[in-house]
DNA sequence: ATGTTC
């Protein structure tokens, strides 16, 4: 494939591929490590007409159609809806909890596996279907989002404005054309934390220096625990989004659309399909953050079971990484589609959440099992990327390959077992979870520092891991 | 990612 690069300054290139131009934000290192695959990918996409803009971040690695770590954007007016650029795991993200306690109130490893037992409780993670919240109506929270919860699963006000959005529009009219088993297979779903990449872990932070005033206005300490959960939209999410993917190849078929990836799906935003399907990503979002919030719900009864009643745990943020959402950039309204890509807004920015107008809103970034997470802040240079940075270390090695690459062994050093430093980990056998180990990731702080070389955010705090929630 | 793959 022809390929013209340009540099556009720090860790920022522009890739001419056939069908149109990539900007890539990635340092030297992270750059040299991307294959001719992923630039076909993108060429696949970039076949798309009238595509406004599109980039990886440096966690950007093969997906189905589509990178993980897109961001791609089409005007409202003129431009498409893509499912495959949405992804699988539509309205996946995290969430941040802050706790009162130091690091050094649960060093103690026995605290720390009373807190992993007492999370395993009221955060179902290996059974399937037992939610504890079989007395909330689904249907209410696919419509109305945090906003259709009982009011006795919501803590306080902070619980619904301290989030990227509470709730979705959603047009009900929808309703008698979703999946048969849709309503069977999400009941009972709600509060627990799927598989996968998907974990709760407690971990500490260390503040950066630069950025303290930002964590103390956002009530973050040096050594501070917090609570980080990485979950989505679970069946309701995936069955939605497989059966519409159908719906829009059969539409593409019909339309005489081709692309050489048959999994390349997309459809004009205001055609019958692409309104239909923005709707029903809508209610996916709407479960996917009203399920984080009842995580958190069960983690925050989870440490008042260990720590006493008048534990609280206040949400820092819940923000999405896989999504298409509409707002408004160069004076006119577009579709922005993050696929493994996280918002990270400056301050003042228009579009922060009131509670975050001032300071920027925190964009979270999980690390891999054993190694950091980070707690972020946009950057004005951040509009280049359309608000973009990466969602996490990003998958190395498939997870086939890292079962034949990496030992039990090896994963049991990178969590430092035996040692006062172990990061204690829910599963009693770690063959079980060897596809999500440290060596399937990429590099984190590479990732992040090809993020804060390009001017896109800073980092506010680093956050340590010290136990790990994981499903099956 | 997912009650998983026509």
């Amino acid at each position: 494939m022809n390929r013209i690069h340009k540099l556009h300054g720090s860790n920022h290139h522009e890739i001419g591929l056939e069908h149109g131009s990539l900007h890539v934000f990635a340092n030297d290192e992270v750059f040299g490590t991307f294959e001719d695959r992923v630039y076909e990918m993108a060429d696949n996409n970039l076949r798309i007409p009238r595509s406004v803009y599109m980039s990886y971040t440096p966690d950007a690695h093969i997906g189905i159609g589509t990178c993980i770590g897109t961001t791609a954007v089409w005007g409202l007016k003129d431009g498409f809806v893509s499912p495959s650029i949405v992804g699988v795991d539509i309205g996946c993200g995290m969430r941040v909890h802050t706790t009162p306690l130091h690091k050094r109130d649960i060093q103690d490893k026995g605290v720390r596996r009373a807190l992993i037992r007492a999370i395993e409780k009221y955060v179902p993670t290996n059974e399937r279907k037992n939610s504890n919240y079989e007395d909330i109506d689904v249907m209410e929270v696919v419509q109305h989002g945090l906003q259709g919860l009982p009011e006795r699963y919501v803590p306080g006000e902070r619980w619904l404005t301290h989030v990227e959005q509470a709730s979705f529009a959603f047009d009900p009219a929808a309703l008698e054309y979703l999946p048969p088993n849709i309503r069977k297979n999400a009941h009972g779903q709600l509060g627990t934390l799927g598989s996968g990449n998907h974990f709760c872990e407690i971990q500490y932070l260390e503040i950066a220096e630069e950025h303290k005033d930002t964590a103390a206005a956002w009530g973050l300490f040096d050594g501070q625990v917090v609570v980080m959960i990485h979950s989505g939209s679970r069946a309701w999410g995936a069955m939605l989004g497989r059966e519409y993917t159908q719906v829009i190849r059969g539409a593409m078929q019909s339309w005489g659309v081709t692309n050489p990836d048959p999994n390349v799906i997309y459809a004009p935003i205001g055609s019958t399909e692409g309104r239909t399907y923005l709707n029903l990503m809508n209610s996916a979002l709407n479960f996917a953050v009203s399920n984080r919030h009842m995580i958190a719900f069960g983690v925050q009864e989870a440490f008042r079971e260990v720590f006493g009643p008048q534990m609280e745990l206040p949400v820092l943020y819940d923000l999405m990484h896989n999504y298409a959402l509409k707002e408004f950039h160069r004076n006119q309204g577009m579709l922005v589609h993050r696929k493994g890509a996280t918002r990270a807004l400056p301050p003042k920015h228009y579009m922060n959440t009131p509670a975050y107008m001032a300071t920027g809103h925190p964009a979270l970034i999980p690390g891999s099992m054993g190694t950091s997470s980070y707690i972020m802040v946009g950057r004005d240079e951040g509009i280049k990327n359309f608000y973009s940075i990466c969602h996490g270390a990003g998958r190395l090695r498939s997870r086939r390959a890292t079962k034949q690459a990496v030992t039990v062994d090896q994963f049991e050093q990178s969590l430092k077992v035996g040692t006062e430093d172990e990061i204690l980990v829910n599963h009693r056998s770690l063959a079980a979870i060897l596809d999500e180990c440290p060596q399937a990731y990429k590099d984190v702080d590479q990732i992040i520092d090809s993020v804060v070389g390009a001017g896109l955010a800073d980092v506010v705090a680093k956050c340590r891991p010290m136990a790990a929630i994981k499903g099956l």
